[in-house]
DNA sequence: CTGGATCCCTATCGATACTG
DNA sequence: CAGTATCGATAGGGATCCAG
């Protein structure tokens, strides 16, 4: 299902902006991205720092954001076999090209929203 | 529920990021944002354009969009009731705040994200 | 035309239990 | 530690009907 999708689109960029925002607006993936970011690398890491998320949700988001390309997933072939996890450089990006989000939450959060809608 | 947290949380720029992702992450929102970006005033017209969108979640979504202060919802009191939704200033920001994700959907597209997991 | 109210179904998610 | 499998609860969302 997902991705809606708008008539008469010119270009794709609303398609990539859609997709990236269909992505990213599952919950917990932007916590989970964030944490990485962070240092987290292990699943427990992860899992501790993204408060109230289950064991299952966490397998299944990292799963989808290593196949989406946004996260990497390294085994470490030691005795007891170590999985890390970390950003790819597509998943770094596009952090960074969220960070105008976070800007935007500064900048409006004290605004009373009304003040710019009633003159 | 949602609005996932991270723990030892340093500043309030990752709960602004979380709370901008998760409210521009909701089905549809993101959508029906750009179709008023785009010029669409009409709950018609923003139905029109929104591909597989109902009415209920059209009026459901954009009754949030309004409560959050990114839609601004006008009636024009003629004989029958006109009514016009357009974005607010905080609205249309928040939209130029996502641009980047634009950029960089462009900028991996062609990568293939696969070829890394990919057997 | 613009939406509110219902019904109902499905996907999603959480908890628990179990395996490598 | 790093998951997978199953199951049950829930709420999100679609269809329909109705009202201003």
């Amino acid at each position: 299902m997902h991705i809606p999708t708008l008539r008469h689109i010119d270009d794709d960029q609303c398609r990539h902006f859609l997709s990236a925002v269909e992505l990213v607006g599952q919950r917990w993936s932007a916590a989970i991205l964030l944490a990485l970011h962070r240092g987290d690398t292990r699943f427990s890491d992860v899992r501790a720092s993204v408060i109230g998320i289950s064991d299952r949700m966490l397998a299944v988001r990292l799963k989808e954001l290593v196949g989406d390309g946004l996260v990497e997933r390294t085994i470490i072939p030691t005795t007891p076999v170590q999985v890390r996890y970390g950003l790819t450089p597509r998943g770094a990006d596009l952090l960074g090209s969220l960070q105008p989000l976070v800007q935007w939450g500064q900048r409006w959060n004290d605004q009373p929203a009304e003040a710019a809608t009633a003159s």
